[in-house]
DNA sequence: TATTAGTCTCTTTTT
DNA sequence: GAGACTAATA
């Protein structure tokens, strides 16, 4: 097959084993960063198609759905080439996240399980009112002393249903702060539970949690374990328990399935990912699963795989590898000294423009950071000179107020039990707070009908004509086609949008791009299932996101970074407090997850590498009116010792803080030595 | 009972 | 600089 002639020895050994007559034993792969693991698995999958396998009988999971997306192209073009005729994407049906093939599951055989197929999706946010609403609901916003935020609650709830532990030991574990509440929040989490019954909603944990309380039932374990003959993981590493046992509930004895990862790369364990999925993969099965590691890196050059390796060498457990590459460069990684945040942004731009005036786009060059605040200076300086930029991470489109409130009056539409968006939609009207609110769903609740009873319902006593106008609304909406309800609501909500936002121009054109998105999809219950599963995640400076033929920098969280490269890198704030965060310094298990964070951040660039170490920084936890920064170190993961690996600048700005240019020093003197001097 | 102004706390990473 | 809660006012 010409296509494995690409691949070098350990890729082609990955991709062609257990071939032959029946399915092939359990397989992990350990690919380091850069070593072609998408490649390599992409050709696992198209191996298996060309070999006769049926495609609609392959289910690949990966971590977001654009790394499934691109991945099912790679398969598409490489069996296009050997055969022929390739497979169209749609041949692969089951590619996704896991959380989106559990919907799809959990729809399927919504029946049979006693679910309504109906069912909403609440994203994070939602579940988090939802939370508050029973939190206020079982009086505990009324405590002597302060009880969890909704945040909190719902971060505590979900560690356990995703790391299958007791609610004392997480609570002993992670959030030691609450441990007092223990017995509140048992009732909370309870009352949680019952709220999203009645009201036919599953949150993100459900979709795993429910999908693995299935699995426990043997003969439906068998039953949906048998819709597929290879199931393939990517980023095990990043996978959770809960995760772990909905796989082996699909393949209890690994034949047919591959997983791939890299535990050098884990960086989710705030979500409850565990290392030990990978670790512990291959003794889950008997015989032990084979191993094929993948070390050649083909990405970036041996200055900064050097440097990197260094960072990840000083981790504590690990399958135990170092990368290599052929790539050679003269050019050490930088490691750049500025005297605070602001010149960091100013010598960040000025290296990116140099950089595409020999030619480098600025799609080929990314800004990445650990936390989606810190690039706040550097956007202000990209925009006063007009550098075009994407962001990823942070702050979503869908998290801003006027986009959740037009997609709840959708919801509310769709399922009139689902309080999160009732609550919302019915506060829109002026006069409606939340006890009226209250009182119009509890006055629905037992309806068959919700949205008819709304009608004959006496309306709130404050609330005047804008009431009979919603009611309209939400019974058009029930009835109009789709991608014209969509437009409907947003008719309806136009005049509210004035009303509420001093802003609600450019409000308004994010409603205009949400209404083209829409038009793209088959269905409102397609649009709002996607929307919440995939959201669109990048935000741009400018309205709407730049044009695919534009160029443009890309900014990015590290933890959004994962699986994607650059020619060159720039990392923000590389100091502590940062990298680590302090508030990830607790436990050692923490320390090393940021610890790997910047590795998997250095490991994305291919030919320049640029840390930034800002000594003064900003902070804005601290005293309310002290110092507002903190004097930065340079981050702990790189040591004395490996400063040597990189080019050390010391960056001053030509232009002081008033505006003059820097005046010329006289002449370079050398104090260090003459104070030394003076005492010897 | 809705709304507004004022005080207090906490501030990450994402399917 | 935002969210959560309280007190005061309409």
């Amino acid at each position: 097959m010409a296509y494995l002639d690409k691949l070098n020895d350990r890729q082609r050994q990955a991709v062609e084993f257990g071939a032959g007559p029946g399915l092939p034993p359990p397989l992990l792969i350990i690919a380091g960063a850069g070593s072609g693991k998408t490649n390599t698995l992409a050709h696992r999958v198209a191996h298996l198609l060309v070999g006769g396998a049926d495609p609609r009988r392959i289910l690949l999971m990966t971590f977001s759905r654009r790394a499934a997306t691109e991945l099912t192209r790679r398969v598409e073009r490489i069996t296009t080439e050997a055969l022929g005729s390739g497979y169209a994407a749609e041949a692969l049906a089951w590619a996704g996240t896991f959380h989106g093939i559990g919907a799809r599951i959990l729809r399927e055989h919504a029946l049979e399980i006693g679910l309504n197929p109906e069912f909403s999706i609440h994203d994070r946010e939602d579940s988090a009112d939802l939370m508050n609403l029973v939190r206020h609901g079982l009086g505990f916003s009324k405590t002597e002393s302060r009880f969890p935020s909704k945040g909190t609650c719902l971060a505590i709830y979900s560690r356990a249903v995703n790391a299958e532990e007791s609610l004392s030991q997480v609570l002993r574990n992670q959030f030691p702060w609450c441990a007092n509440w223990e017995a509140e929040l048992k009732r909370l989490f309870g009352g949680y539970v019952e709220a999203k019954q009645a009201q036919n909603v599953l949150d993100y944990d459900d979709l795993l949690l429910a999908w693995a309380q299935v699995m426990e039932h043997p003969g439906f374990a068998a039953h949906i374990g048998a819709t597929w003959d290879h199931v393939l993981i990517d980023e095990y590493q990043d996978t959770n328990r809960l995760q772990s046992r909905i796989l082996l509930g699909l393949k209890p004895d690994g034949r047919g399935l591959t997983v791939v990862g890299d535990d050098a790369q884990s960086i989710y364990a705030f979500r409850a990912a565990t290392v030990r999925n990978i670790l512990d993969f291959p003794s889950a099965f008997t015989p032990p699963a084979d191993v094929i590691t993948l070390d050649r890196n083909y990405r970036s050059t041996q200055p900064i795989l050097a440097a990197a390796n260094a960072v990840i060498e000083e981790a504590r457990e690990r399958f135990s590898k170092s990368l290599w590459t052929e790539r050679e460069s003269s050019e050490k990684p930088r490691l750049v000294t500025l005297l605070n945040e602001a010149d960091q942004a100013r010598h960040f731009v000025d290296q990116i423009l140099a950089n595409r005036e020999t030619g480098m786009r600025l799609t080929q060059q990314a800004v990445l950071f650990r936390t989606s605040s810190h690039s706040g200076q550097l956007e202000v300086e990209l925009t006063r000179r007009n550098v075009p930029f994407v962001k990823f991470g942070g702050l979503k489109f869908l998290d801003s107020a006027h986009v959740k409130d037009l997609l709840a009056v959708l919801r509310f539409a769709q399922n009139p039990r689902d309080r999160v968006a009732g609550f919302r939609v019915l506060q829109l009207v002026p006069g409606v707070g939340p006890t009226a609110a209250g009182k119009v769903l509890d006055a629905l609740a037992p309806h068959i009908h919700p949205l008819e009873a709304l009608a004959t319902l006496n309306p709130p006593a404050r609330a005047g004509t804008a009431w009979k106008d919603l009611i309209e609304a939400l019974s058009g909406l029930h009835a109009a086609d789709w991608p014209a309800g969509i437009a409907r609501a947003r008719a309806w909500y136009d005049p509210h949008l004035d009303r509420i936002h001093e802003d609600a121009e450019t409000r308004r054109a994010d409603l205009l791009q949400l209404e083209q998105i829409a038009g793209g999809y088959p269905s409102q219950e397609r649009f709002l299932t996607d929307l919440t599963l995939d959201p669109p995640d990048a935000t741009s400076g400018q309205a709407g996101v730049p044009l695919k033929d534009d160029d443009y920098l890309i900014l990015s969280t590290i933890h959004s970074a994962k699986g994607q490269e650059w020619r060159a890198v720039f990392v923000l704030n590389v100091v502590d407090g940062c990298i680590p965060s302090d508030l990830g310094t607790g436990s050692s298990a923490e320390i090393e997850e940021e610890r790997r964070l910047l590795y998997v951040a250095m490991t994305r660039a291919k030919d320049q590498l640029t840390l930034g170490v800002p000594l003064r920084f900003y902070v804005t936890q601290q005293t309310r009116n002290g110092d507002r920064h903190i004097h930065a170190m340079r981050s702990r993961f790189i040591s004395r010792d490996m400063l040597d690996r990189y080019e050390v600048i010391h960056w001053q700005p030509p232009i002081l803080s008033d505006g003059r240019p820097r005046p010329p020093a006289p002449q370079a003197i050398d104090i260090s030595t003459k104070m030394r001097g003076m005492w010897s």
